[in-house]
DNA sequence: TCAAGGTTCAAACGTTCGTTTAATTTTATG
DNA sequence: CATAAAATTAAACGAACGTTTGAACCTTGA
């Protein structure tokens, strides 16, 4: 009756379910009892083992993300060792931060596609405990990574950098989150969302591929106009418009 | 002790009670008791204007998208027509189909910054109706912008190109969601969260400037090396590797 | 072997949820 | 003004929620 590939711990059979319940519901539409029910353990195990429903969607993060960010610090480490001094590429601090993050998608240890998918979907969730575990879950690698970012590009403002960090983080959550309006419409292949079958190897792989040219092409875009004029119609040409000054560096 | 600027309408009203609840705390975490409550009206008033939650979260999207989806159309069918059979550049379609999303943020009239970050939020919400929802909801607008993106880059591949649409429909909707990890960290100032101020309207704009530059960077990069080496390492330089051939055109 | 501590269990707790009902009030129409 | 339709109201519905309880069960070490 509960779900197949469990595991024989109790905590850690909770923890896998739970992970793929919040994925496939998310938090609020995920109850207890549809957790406890698939993994085939008691009502109360849940309490009994984390205490309360908040703390095992905490933990659910935890466990993953520990590795994750310890992961990205210490790649970044060895980069930055490895320049001695000097500023990395951009593209290497875009690998370091995002190809980690999409390794996971490859290795069902480190959760797989189940648990890209739920962070994708989870980071834009409005509610106040969660976005304050994040925050304090990502400060010291977000910081870290932004420093390297505005280091490796001298001549673009902090707040540009910061403003393209966010809209970098977007396109990579929005892409592993997998709820796309483009899939239901067009016929192309993209995700295949199971996750279970050798396949998943595969499909985070070509994400990479597909998602690093995008968020390097996109940072080093030429910077926006602020001098050009302000609102537009919508209506007009539009095209031609807002060019400036040119980004440098690989 | 109902919210203030509220419509004189009961119907209307709930709608724009629901759409602040539900983008400040989500679909599920809202309740029915709070949106009435807010809204001074009897409990039963959504069950006899809209039927149902579903329904009341349905009309709420409907009320914004058709305006702005017709926009879209509209905008779109004039760049065409005064192209007379020529391709649009590719920053065309871009203005077209965000700036049209992005005005809406500068017109409290059409829903403001309130309705854009429960876009942001609610794209990802893996719900079944409401991805069915915003699957039929979208699907003419989605199809005849893939279109002209195909045609207006002509030596990329279909299958890439929906890849990018996917990747900057995922940029738009992170950072109009506004829920950042970055922002609770950096001290920079970003989106104000507050809305109901004319500062509303510099944020859009601010936000439309910054973000377009860096959807046609991404749009416009290199195109994946697929032959290249497969995985890597993460531990390893990772610099330098997969470039690829580049796309043209404006 | 037996006490102790960790774990599992069925059952119930009080609360909140979305929805429905039936009576009442308001509005519109002849 | 009378009457039908539309709208609002207070109250209650059953279901589902997260959590707690206290007894039963299993494991472990002296």
């Amino acid at each position: 009756m509960p779900d197949n590939k469990l595991n024989s711990d109790t905590r850690e059979r909770i923890l896998d379910v739970a992970e793929r319940q919040f994925m496939a519901h998310g938090y609020d539409a995920t109850s207890m009892r549809m957790i406890t029910g698939a993994a085939g353990v008691n009502l109360a195990a849940v309490n009994y083992h984390f205490g309360a429903k908040e703390e095992l969607l905490r933990e659910v993060f935890r466990r993953r993300l520990a590795w994750l960010n310890k992961e990205r610090l210490i790649v970044l480490d060895a980069l930055e060792q490895q320049a001695s001094g000097e500023p990395l590429k951009p593209s290497q601090v875009l690998e370091a931060f995002f190809g980690t993050l999409l390794h996971i998608g490859e290795d069902e240890a480190l959760g797989g596609m189940t648990f890209l998918r739920l962070l994708g979907r989870t980071l834009t969730d409005p509610s106040a405990f969660i976005s304050a575990f994040f925050a304090s879950e990502y400060a010291e690698v977000i910081e870290r990574y932004k420093q390297a970012l505005i280091r490796s590009l001298p001549d673009v403002p902090r707040a540009e950098i910061v403003w393209r960090l966010h809209f970098m983080l977007g396109a990579m959550s929005y892409a592993i989150a997998g709820t796309d309006i483009l899939h239901v419409i067009t016929g192309v292949e993209m995700s295949d969302y199971a996750g279970q079958e050798p396949g998943g190897k595969s499909e985070a792989m070509k994400l990479s591929q597909r998602l690093m040219p995008f968020l390097l092409g996109g940072l080093r875009a030429p910077l926006p106009n602020f001098s050009a004029s302000s609102a537009q119609n919508g209506l007009l040409p539009a095209g031609a418009k807002r060019e400036g000054e040119e980004v440098k560096k690989q």
